[in-house]
DNA sequence: ACTGCTTAGTCAAGTTGCTTGATTATCCAT
DNA sequence: ATGGATAATCAAGCAACTTGACTAAGCAGT
């Protein structure tokens, strides 16, 4: 009696749930941004934690009422589950070293000389921000953001002064540095010529 | 779930070992840059687990031997332990340029010549992890990874060959990329010189 | 309806990574 | 020796997460 059974989810490959798309990285990202433990979740929506660790890792799907009770914990859109593409040709997206968009930030006027140029496309669901700051000899940024997420950067040439917290760290080019975001963090150029740094935000919203 | 900091014992009236130097998160910063656990270098050194745990709160002071293997296992010297210089204590991470560990990695598929250079720590549950890869000439990587998440690079100096998916695409120094992850993707370095690569992947949950 | 299959969701046990308290072993100074 | 400090171990415990067995609800097809 025992018939061939499977076959169902040979085509994507393993345990998942029904090979549909696959939600729980993303679920897993955002609940890490917002600093939660599977509890935590778990509890704000009213589900049992285990459930949580499978829908993370696709191991089921969720239903629409837990999936709306989800996205609305975490700050995040349906929308932003599903949509996996990146606008344009294919999924590659390669911008070139003289071509990619300056952005002159002077939100405030404590903002002295700092251009973003944008290295990545910035969708409305990126999980990534990448820019290189461009830093002005004494130019800085006092900005006193504290956000949720993780960054990073990389000195690709120059010299910074980095303040988090109420640390402050002399950086040159080829260091990197890591701090979590809820840090308050600024920096000035203390050099002579252009700072250049690679700055790496993960996530750019909220 | 907010991070608990005790920050009680700076006052170097605590419970640490003898009121001598602190070492431990020093050590413990080596240890998340290599991305191992407490067990991976108690095992590593033939002590016990809890012990490096001790170590690192400072609630005890490693005998010349045990210090000796570990720095030797953690790719540090022993001078780095003493210097005091500024890491240490707060939310800042900074790794100097010449500094950082170098894994000469053969990730699951064949990996000729490729160098990673961890640019922030290794800790479980992080959101970011950043590397520079030094792809030497003819070398690449055809990792066949396919995992929940975006990652993007940046081309520090060479030339690279990347794919993704059915697309190839060359790239010079300065330039960037960004694609999901789940798309196949694999590079080589069709040049006569060593390519860097700064590689950034959100999340490392795989 | 009934039967059977699939699957969202729960409960409990297991695993991992780390910390802590009690205990033993080792060194060093009287 | 002998006692005290402490390096190091063992075992228990905790928190975050995962996994397997189970329950229940939905949706087919006779």
């Amino acid at each position: 009696m025992a018939r061939e059974q499977k076959g169902a989810d040979a085509a994507s490959g393993g345990d998942d749930a029904g090979g549909d798309i696959k939600i729980g990285g993303r679920l897993r990202h955002a609940r890490l941004m917002k600093g939660m433990s599977l509890k935590d979740v778990a509890a704000g929506i009213g589900v049992s934690e285990s459930f949580i660790s499978k829908l993370e890792n696709d191991k089921v799907q969720p239903s629409l009422a837990v999936l709306h009770r989800l996205v609305a914990l975490l700050g995040i859109n349906v929308a932003a589950m599903f949509n996996n593409e990146t606008e344009g040709g294919g999924p590659l997206f390669v911008m070139r070293a003289g071509e990619r968009p300056t952005i002159t930030t002077r939100l405030r006027q404590k903002t002295d000389g700092v251009v973003l140029e944008r290295l990545i496309p910035q969708t409305k669901n990126a999980l990534l921000q990448v820019n290189i700051h461009q830093v002005v000899p004494g130019g800085g940024s006092h900005g006193l953001i504290s956000h949720v997420g993780e960054e990073m950067g990389y000195v690709l040439e120059g010299t910074l002064d980095l303040t988090v917290g109420d640390q402050v760290c002399r950086l040159y080019a080829g260091d990197s540095f890591f701090f979590p975001s809820e840090e308050l963090h600024g920096y000035t150029n203390p050099g002579d010529r252009v700072a250049r740094i690679l700055w790496v935000n993960t996530p750019p919203t909220f």
